[in-house]
DNA sequence: CAAAAAGCATGACAATTGTCATTTTTTCAG
DNA sequence: CTGAAAAAATGACAATTGTCATGCTTTTTG
């Protein structure tokens, strides 16, 4: 636990839904919040729980992800900094429908769901933030409920690729916003395309024998992301 | 266009958003809202347009879609009487992200979005019912992602034909509660599936063969619920 | 009610993808 | 920095699924 993260000076804050508070309640949220470091692969909450609040992120990267057959994972979103873990479950008043595990050590805020709500109510500018994010989820997840249902692996792969290019390297964001590169193991990769891990690995160097990506160990660099766009059959 | 719709004697409000409100704004209600009729196979809304305001489905069945690779559609989701559409593209400020086509004749009310907000503002019920239904619609398809992504074409079509039967044959639902029967055409459900619509029919004859399920004409029967569980993979 | 259209069924074959086994390389923690 | 563990790579093969072509049946509509 930390004591010394001061809402008041959180860099990321203006990316929340926290942007606008008035003095006094800024200062609550300040007391209520309790900051956790999670080291990389550390779970912050697990399918099938009940939440008890929400968890705005501070610093790092989050995967959440579902259980799916057999115990292989499937990966549904990415959390960046400044991000909101375990909305939806709070808001739909749900158990936790997938886990939140850090990709890297990684700084989570946890704000109790009575301060939450407390705020939500005075502020609409909250509500109608949520409300927009989880619109925005909505409809990412159904673009990709008809990738996986209608493209090959193939493709899917491409675009995942440009996907997480798109949210990773981000010109505003948070790493080298000039180099195009995807740090994640091959299996991650495969639990968010859907296919197996053997597969991703052909294909990757497929791609490479293609020169539209390159690969240093872990890392995927992409080199031609018109051409991606192609393999990906991504119209535009 | 029908002019005689009273939605104070309207039989299926009491399970939609609006179940609750003073006399005034049940006749400002009745006054603004605009009800068609539509004939089966016609569209309400496209892919793409802009909302105007929210459509609350008084009769019939609609079938929400997307248009997915070379012009194959992915069934994203569908609406019963009671329900609403369009209100993921509204409440999100976007375009429609699929479009809405009626599964036979429909009946639907069409309520501005400026009244619509008025009432929702006034009414935090409303609000409450809007960002739980679309919590719900975000956790399915989620679910729908990991089967798409991690099962078998057989296995997807058996768990769709058990969800298909849940959500059209509920107890208090409109058709003969007792009957486990799906009308839809093979090709609607390869759009569910996410497959080829050839691959339904030779799916669908083994599970007749394994007295599953039976045919008549386009309809399918469910004979064993329990045994399509086994086969979708769902464990309880 | 009958013609036209839409949908269903089936076969043959090819392409895609998954599985398992093994080796090599990279990453991570002490 | 180094050794153990995890991840990546590769090959061989089988299973699943898609595509195309064709004929038959059901459904729809005037």
């Amino acid at each position: 636990m930390l004591q010394d993260l001061d809402c008041r000076k959180c860099f990321v804050r203006s990316s929340t839904c926290f942007s606008d508070l008035l003095t006094e309640d800024m200062d609550e949220l300040v007391g209520q919040k309790i900051s956790t470091v999670y080291k990389k692969g550390q779970t912050i909450f697990y399918e099938g729980m009940m939440p008890t609040g929400i968890y705005c992120l501070h610093k790092g990267k989050i995967k959440i992800a579902k259980r799916g057959i057999d115990g292989k994972e499937q990966i549904v979103r990415f959390v960046l900094e400044g991000g909101l873990l375990g909305i939806r479950s709070l808001m739909g008043g749900r158990k936790y429908s997938a886990s939140a595990t850090t990709l890297e050590e990684s700084v989570v805020c946890y704000i109790d769901k009575k301060t939450f709500f407390k705020l939500s109510t005075k502020y609409p500018d909250i509500s109608h933030c949520v409300m927009t994010l989880i619109c925005t989820l909505l409809e990412e997840a159904e673009m990709k409920m008809t990738s996986l249902a209608q493209k090959h692996v193939r493709e899917r792969l491409a675009e995942g690729l440009l996907v997480l290019d798109e949210l990773f390297n981000k010109p505003g964001g948070c790493r080298a916003g000039d180099e195009h590169s995807i740090v994640l193991t091959r299996e991650d990769l495969a639990n968010i395309v859907g296919t197996a891990t053997e597969t991703v690995i052909r294909l990757l160097s497929d791609f490479k024998d293609e020169k539209l990506i390159d690969t240093e160990g872990r890392k995927i660099i992409l080199l031609d992301r018109e051409g991606l766009k192609k393999t990906a059959n991504n119209l535009p």
